[in-house]
DNA sequence: GAACACATAACTGTATACAATACTAATCAT
DNA sequence: ATGATTAGTATTGTATACAGTTATGTGTTC
């Protein structure tokens, strides 16, 4: 019973998924410029497919293109920062509104036990396993608003701020878990806007430290391991 | 004192601008394949700076790109643009709550006289010129928002459901700009409840209608002229 | 007449070659 | 030294060629 349909993506596919993943880790440094020879010859492709990747990347954020200079990574600016932030919080507010009237009962109970699998005792995770826990409980609320193109699009910001998301996720996983279940619970009651309220404080809480974060986040970028 | 920069823009660039204008107004049937060495003739390039382009209308969500068998128009379902609407409503009602934080009266009072002068008395005009009327007034208090980042994912959401707002347009102005009229004067009071109320209900008005104005959409498209 | 198989044509995906532009560095003038 | 100028190099942007896949049409069988 094996349905996984292997598809034998693309050159220009594969290349796109591993470049996104280098920009979102920022592999590339904020503003600097991609050797279109180099990055192909590493990948072990040619520029063609190479470019039509970059392209994509370009459309989605993670890359600028200046005319007759190449393809840079995007800037890491607390400004930009602050606003993908900001666009984040109107996105799962919205979400969390309409997931009040679309969720089913089942949805949402499966939803506090993935809260409660996760409790806060196990807290020997990483940095990066605790964004990737955040994310997967802020992509299930997305996902039950049953709105493709909002969730697409919170994907797309969630990987441009998840770098910068690392720094300030160890030590609060308790907080971060109550007012996960806080949620929930107001999710379940069908109380659209205390779910909206809790969802806003629950991330716009953040808000003011980015700058201080965007400056923790470059010290991770060129840190030499 | 000329400052246009000419940029002189590359072939990739101006395939982009043309494509993406095509795909707007539905130049390609929905679900239509696109023959690549046909519009790079017609459009009188080379195949390569027309993939590029494609591969960020794809990026975009105005294009689809199937595995070996090329690029096709994205579909005009009910469902999608009900999706779109929706995500508009959120991103604008988000925004006009900004607004009445960040606009500056100067902008407020500017607002107000663009809609003065762009009044109900002049109905002389195609629905097209209507929904681009429209669009810029929203797309104005989108830019008090002062957030980019939102600011161009409703740029690229007003694209997708454009040709779709030229159905319900006609007839509507009178309300349309009463309606405007109301939201700014929210505005100009600071009061973020009621404008983001308002903006709501200006928008949502047509979310059941979304179903007919698609059907009303398609009658459109394959109209031969 | 319908369904299948096969051959042919058309088209996509990728590599490579070339032209135009931007960058680098060395030279010269101040 | 410092700044401007220019020759040379590196790199981008585009065209073209080719390989592999998908679509098409014909003929054959039932």
């Amino acid at each position: 019973m094996d349905h996984s349909e292997k598809k034998t993506q693309s050159r220009a596919e594969s290349l796109y998924i591993a470049v996104k993943d280098m920009a979102i880790s920022f592999k590339f440094k904020p503003g600097e410029r991609i050797n279109e020879v180099d990055l192909a010859r590493r990948m072990g492709a040619s520029r063609t497919p190479l470019r039509e990747a970059l392209n994509r990347l370009v459309a989605e954020g993670f890359l600028v293109l200046k005319q007759g200079r190449g393809f840079f990574c995007r800037d890491l600016k607390p400004r930009e920062m602050f606003e993908l932030y900001q666009f984040r919080a109107v996105l799962e507010v919205a979400a969390v509104r309409l997931a009040c009237e679309q969720a089913t009962e089942q949805e949402v109970a499966e939803l506090m036990q993935f809260l409660d699998e996760t409790g806060p005792d196990e807290d020997g995770q990483t940095s990066e396993e605790l964004v990737t826990l955040d994310e997967y409980f802020h992509e299930k609320i997305m996902a039950l608003s049953r709105n493709m193109e909002m969730s697409k699009t919170l994907e797309n910001v969630n990987a441009r701020i998840k770098y910068f998301r690392w720094v300030d996720m160890d030590s609060k996983r308790k907080t971060t878990q109550k007012e996960h279940r806080a949620i929930v619970e107001a999710l379940m009651a069908r109380d659209a806007d205390l779910a909206a309220q809790r969802m806003n404080a629950h991330i716009a809480k953040r808000l003011d430290q980015i700058t201080a974060a965007v400056k923790e986040s470059y010290s991770r970028i060129y840190l030499v391991t």
